[in-house]
DNA sequence: TCGCCATTTTGTCAATGTCAAGATAGGGTG
DNA sequence: CACCCTATCTTGACATTGACAAAATGGCGA
């Protein structure tokens, strides 16, 4: 992140750069592996000001979490009714927002009583529901089936993250993903 | 953990009382959110007492996921053979002992190039490998196989550890994977 | 008895998160 | 235009932390 100003003071939208800053630093070192001050010295600000905005460290991450659920509810929101592309748009966020999924999924790290996250959160929660639906074999058998799902895709992008599929490192995850989802689903082309 | 001296110096094993200790700080407040003082402290040594045994912060995580991931090889070769089985043995490990569930699965907080933990790991997955077999429709989706179910678990455990499931909070978490792996594996009992 | 050496202690330092108090600016009100 | 008001940002401070260096301890063999 550019400083947001150049001498003096300077009464600029820091929420915007320290939250910027910060999703470039848990790409770098992960969800926990940089300071507060540093962002600060990132946005060209003094070591407190970012406390103003978000009050501690536990509210920056709060934010991200938040402003995360938000972008993952609108992506998954995208692809709803399709159980097999909300299982695609779930990877494709996981890969392409690194940063937000890895806090998202955290919940020590943030306060989960914030009610814009919640809400956020809800939302995503009803597209899996939803949209997995139709997979389902047996009405009885529905919410398995959200959760079967769910853990699949979930799980599929902890694995990618992680580094845990080395093999499958110069692959395309959101191909791979759908060859995958495909395969759960009793599709037949594999990709 | 309780002090493994009363006065004056003492030559103990200092190393299991450290990862014992680590191991109660990262259940109660995750991974990250604990210091090496303090575990010094709950040990009964002085502040710098485990840096000798460790080397630093990240020494210590890997020693803990490398005592995990051998932990986890032996409980899924216990039900290797049975795709079944392993996968019901992965999440009983993740839920069972979580605190070394996730330390392996988030590398950057430890040392891959271990020794000790890369067999562990390769021993582990091994099983994952072999015991998928079974489930795979033909020879040629063997490795989407394995992904798939090892990412089905992967995910269950994730979700059911960051609360993600909340509506299953008070089911018995193995009881459920178990359901959730049969209505995956194509059986008919829903359990 | 003596010295060796793994182990533990003590002391120190820069960096961090958080709090309190002061400084700045920009807009609204008179 | 002068004034103040408030959000925003700075400065200064403090306890805690991870890491390093040097000293202390004590068991064990020569």
């Amino acid at each position: 992140m550019r400083p947001i100003k150049q001498n003096g003071y300077h009464h600029g939208n820091l929420r915007r750069a320290v939250i910027d800053a910060a999703l470039e630093a848990i790409a770098e070192s992960g969800p926990a592996g940089w300071s507060l001050r540093e962002l600060a010295r990132r946005a060209g600000v003094s070591h407190a000001a970012p406390a103003h905005h978000f009050g501690d460290k536990t509210g920056l991450l709060t934010a991200v979490a938040a402003e995360g659920f938000g972008m993952f509810a609108d992506a998954l929101e995208r692809a709803a009714g399709d159980a097999l592309e909300v299982g695609v748009a779930y990877v494709r966020f996981a890969v392409g927002h690194r940063p937000y999924f890895e806090v998202m999924f955290r919940p020590e790290l943030y306060r989960m009583d914030d009610p814009d996250l919640a809400t956020a959160r809800e939302r995503a929660a009803r597209v899996l529901v939803t949209s997995s639906g139709t997979l389902s074999p047996a009405p009885a058998q529905d919410r398995l089936t959200t959760i079967a799902a769910w853990s699949l895709v979930h799980g599929f992008a902890g694995l990618w993250l992680s580094g845990s599929l080395p093999e499958a490192a110069h692959e395309d995850p959101e191909a791979l993903a759908r060859s995958v989802i495909r395969l759960f689903s009793g599709m037949s082309s594999p990709g």
